[in-house]
Order: structure tokens, then sequence, then C-alpha cells
DNA sequence: AATATTTATAGAAACATTTAAATATATCAA
DNA sequence: TTGATATATTTAAATGTTTCTATAAATATT
């Protein structure tokens, strides 16, 4: 993993909002839809959309298409090798 | 360890000179001084001070001062913290 | 085929971050 | 005490991010 990809995924995780979709995509395993995340958040459907393309972009999530609805889930490879890197500061 | 802090960790993490500050902090352990760092990054000294003070409200660094110098350790118990955060996530 | 639903993209305004120059503060050394 | 060194603060410009509105694209429903 480059410094470049760390910086992503920190960049990624550092703002209210994207986090709180992450920890719903983790609540609900593998079945958070866009339109719900829309209605949780008090936020504008295109805003949604364009942070959970930082957290696709940066590896978190993985979209999966279903008709027209997509799905995400967490990306835990990416997510331990993102853990992986920090565990390396603290030893 | 509240969102807020999550958040701040995050951000503090999603910058390329500040990551190599950490890094840099991680490997002389307890000995890298403000002065090293601007040697070592190409920014003039008043970012370098501005982006070790993101680092430090972050919790990530601890700051101990010694005449007039100052040497940084990264706070491994933060650290921690935020790594459980991400496990947590991961589980 | 026409309409509704879900997600994405483009463009612009508001806001935040990064950076450097100038300056300040604190400490050391002569 | 004067001058040098290390770090911090202020201010302002450049750049990047967040958010919205408007609109487009893709798919489903009738």
């Amino acid at each position: 993993m480059k410094p470049k990809d760390i910086e992503r995924i920190s960049k990624a995780l550092g703002d209210p909002n994207r986090l709180r979709i992450i920890q719903e995509v983790k609540k609900n395993t593998c079945s958070t839809q866009c339109s719900h995340i829309v209605d949780m958040l008090d936020l504008a459907q295109p805003s949604v959309s364009h942070h959970i393309k930082q957290l696709i972009d940066a590896g978190l999530l993985i979209a999966q298409k279903d008709g027209r609805n997509i799905s995400y889930s967490i990306d835990k490879e990416v997510l331990g090798e993102y853990i992986s890197f920090l565990n390396h500061l603290k030893e």
C-alpha cells in the first residue's frame, strides 16, 4: 500500500458524513443502498453520491449493482492493509 | 473515542507531508525535532509548524520541550484507540 | 412507449486547508 | 545584555473540498 493510498483512505475517513456512511454500511452488512443513506443523512442526493464515490475511490467500499439499486459493502482487505500500516507506526 | 476525534485523526493522516512527519517520528523514536523535519520536507518552517500542530491537536503526537528544542513521539494509546475503531468496522 | 425511480455528472457558490512571508516569542551563547 | 537559534503566530493568497441545483443516464413499472 503506497503513501498515496494511505492518504486517500485517511482523507475519505476524515469527514463526519462519510464516517456515518461507512458505519451504516458496516451495520447492514452488504445491503445498504444509496437511497437509504440519502434518507439517513441530511444531505442532497448528489452530495451523498459524491461522498460514496470518495469511499469507493479510496477502496474502502465495494459497490454491487442490482438493477437500478446499488448495494455497498466494506472492502475488508483494503481496510486491513490500512490498519497494518497504522500498526506498523505503533510498534 | 468520539466521532469528532476519529475525524480529526483521519484528517491529520490525510496529508502527504504529515504522513512523512509521523513516519519520521516513528523512525527516530522520541528524538525527532522540528528543525530536522524542516530540513527533511521541502516546506517553509511555519508550514511544518502548522502540520505538527495538527498532529498534536489530533492527539497523535506528543511534544516534549527541551530548552528551545522540541522532540516528538507518537501517542501509542491514541493511535491504538483509532486502530480499535477501524478494527470494529472490519468485523 | 411513457412515466417513475435510482444513481451519476456538471457547474457554481460557500467554506476549509495549505502554504509562505513577516513577525513574535522563547531560549541559548558570548 | 546582545545576538543567534528554534519554534509559534498572524495574515493573506492559492488551492481544494463540500454542497447545492439542474440535468443526465440507466433501469424498472405501467
